[in-house]
DNA sequence: ACATGTGAACTGCTTCACAGCG
DNA sequence: CGCTGTGAAGCAGTTCACATGT
């Protein structure tokens, strides 16, 4: 398949949202200029993004809701369930654990690590936090597909290392630092302090 | 000015990261060379950001690290300090309330609402949660500069519209909803869900 | 000699515009 | 006729390569 850009992938997370909502409101069919409307973007930009995976709409009428919906879940990889263990408990990381949002879309929380000894036994939402040192040999007996860091930033290289040395192909990163891991391991960053710096630069430059 | 693409502001954030690391360490000088390898970027790439807003360089040296990074944070509008009002008082709110990493960087949280009467009165972090229905008016005696928004995607875009009425002119979006704005406001969203399903892509079509 | 600064070439995403089909 | 699907055109961001300055 060719090489899909990020910015694709993005916004069909984004039709796929509306398009839960449009089914939940009972409506059938949907063209690519009401989905543009709702995403801040352009028809023809919906249906090129679209055209990628193959022509799921019916000319002169639009697109089936149930059907085009079923087909993003499955292009986004939304059918199966992703385990997924929370590296850091600290503010970020147990606010992450309580978020259920997560679950809602398939990506199930499994385990929680820490390095702090004071925290290791403690519970978040229901789950025990384990030391992160276990994480490797628990990955062994049950490899989770994604790793969300929530650590320290100077912490956060040396835990990504483990985390890739423990197998696991996919990081959400929390922390302001960026992460070198080989180029078998995806990685997308969560950066508030960045977003803060561009709304920064907007204001200064408006 | 010349108007400076997103991706160039973001890579002037992580510059700056690392300008202040190198800072504490001591060093004087840094080249787009050293730059770029830890940025993870090339160093015509680091040069051709820096070009957009003068010739900081010196040729056949590099760059000053103390001058650089002054003026990565007069750029990037670092050197005032912003007003920052947090709205949603839930798991995410009050982390972020918690969050201190941020007033590091001049962005004090000055407020946080709710539109929940049964949050409104607590406090998170020292700060009273305040009636959402308050904001117009506060916000009219003194003017946030920035809104966090942390509450359901249900409630973003009527909670954003009272926003930019209230005259905020700055949004970071952490609702997994599409905010419809007039373009005099900026937004930055921060989206989990979406990065979750960019991961989940990454790992099917990988 | 070395590293910057920058026009030119390139790459790739977005927009256009229209043929194709229901 | 209306809306999709898609080559072609346009544009923006990145990379190249070298002249320039120290």
């Amino acid at each position: 398949m060719k090489r899909i850009a990020d910015s694709t992938v993005r916004r069909l997370s984004i039709y796929l949202r509306f398009l839960e909502d449009f089914e939940k409101r009972g409506i059938a069919t949907i063209s690519s200029d009401e989905l543009a409307a709702r995403g801040g973007t352009t028809s023809a930009q919906v249906r090129k993004d679209l055209s990628f995976f193959g022509s799921f709409g019916k000319r002169g009428l639009g697109y089936s809701v149930a059907e085009l919906s079923a087909r993003l879940r499955q292009i986004l990889g939304l059918e199966r369930e992703w385990q997924v263990v929370i590296i850091g408990a600290g503010k970020i990381g147990a606010a992450l654990a309580q978020y259920h949002g997560f679950a809602q879309r398939g990506f199930r929380i499994v385990a929680v690590y820490d390095s702090d000894p004071a925290k290791v036994g403690r519970s978040v939402d229901g789950l025990v936090i384990r030391s992160l040192d276990s994480l490797p040999e628990e990955a062994k007996r049950h490899p989770p597909d994604i790793a969300v860091l929530a650590v320290p930033a100077t912490a956060a290289q040396e835990v990504a290392d483990m985390v890739v040395k423990s197998g696991i192909r996919a990081i959400l990163n929390f922390a302001p630092q960026q992460l070198q891991v080989p180029e078998t391991v995806a990685v997308k960053a969560v950066n508030m302090a960045m977003e803060l710096e561009g709304l920064s630069f907007a204001l200064t430059n408006g």
